[in-house]
DNA sequence: GTATTTCATACCTTTCCCATAGGGAAGGTG
DNA sequence: CACCTTCCCTATGGGAAAGGTATGAAATAC
């Protein structure tokens, strides 16, 4: 279960973007620079987003990027969705249509209890929360535990 | 966030080692056909949960494989780690070794929450819970959740 | 010795991941 | 209008991983 490249920067961006919130839209180039990221990289990547409904646009003169909506409204969940599709998939399927046989059929609920608990996590957590470093409690008490931390 | 046919095929084929536990070796072959899964793919799956010490085998005559640990010992993140390597990784990393700047700071302890999660769930089913059909309690509540299968 | 089954290696095809390059389209500025 | 800036689209490429196949060697049972 990995996290992309494009869903971690596509992340980093947006947060990048929330902090900046000023009415004034940021170019990718400033945005590639202050988070490192490769800049013909990330417009791609700001592609998907502005098609995504994360991001809106703005070419020529002083154009760039802005947030779509406020940054408290949009969630983690909707970027990786944006840049990667579905969270969580089994052989690329969504849980819900897959159908196992046997001694195995009672596996389906558990990848779907796993993406549930995947989603309340990204869907729990605002670019806001991060950009303001308030994480909702749900989520600091489960890293604040020193056991998930641990690397095995 | 995937969950590759390798570990798939491997929690289910474990599962079928769990339900025919008498002693006796169960040959590729069969499991193969008892969940439709490639006969040779399955072999070098196998070989992982052999070297993760989920299995041992026995060659000749009437071979096969067995569990090398009782089911209610056997976590599904045991089975995914054998196969896969580390349940969550992000670009390829650890979450406890990435490092961000700026306000993507707080992120890192939101991927270590969603990877704590993840471990709650897969490290908290055996493959005994599955083969008989008694999810733990956490699992079954989040699975019994309707809004659980919803599509997107 | 022979049949059976695992074990190791190598190979193949397709897809995804990460990234770069070039030019066109849209918007601002003088 | 000419000119600059910036986004936008398409193409390209190397490398790895995913999914699967084939072949033969090694071990064991009978």
């Amino acid at each position: 279960m990995r996290i992309s490249a494009r869903a971690d920067y596509a992340v980093r961006a947006s947060l990048e973007l929330a902090v900046r919130e000023n009415g004034e839209p940021v170019k990718a180039e400033a945005l590639s620079a202050a988070q490192d990221i490769p800049h013909k990289f990330l417009e791609g990547i700001l592609s998907d987003l502005r098609r995504g409904g994360i991001v809106v646009s703005r070419r020529g003169g002083n154009g760039g990027y802005l947030l779509a909506r406020a940054a408290d409204a949009i969630t983690v969940a909707d970027v990786v969705r944006a840049v990667e599709g579905p969270i969580v998939s089994v052989r690329g399927e969504r849980p819900s249509v897959l159908t196992y046989s046997g001694p195995a059929q009672p596996l389906l609920p558990v990848w779907v209890a796993l993406r549930a608990n995947v989603r309340k996590i990204l869907e729990g957590v605002t670019l806001d929360d991060i950009a303001r470093d308030r994480l909702p409690d749900p989520v600091r008490e489960l890293a604040d535990d020193p056991a998930a931390w641990r690397n095995p």
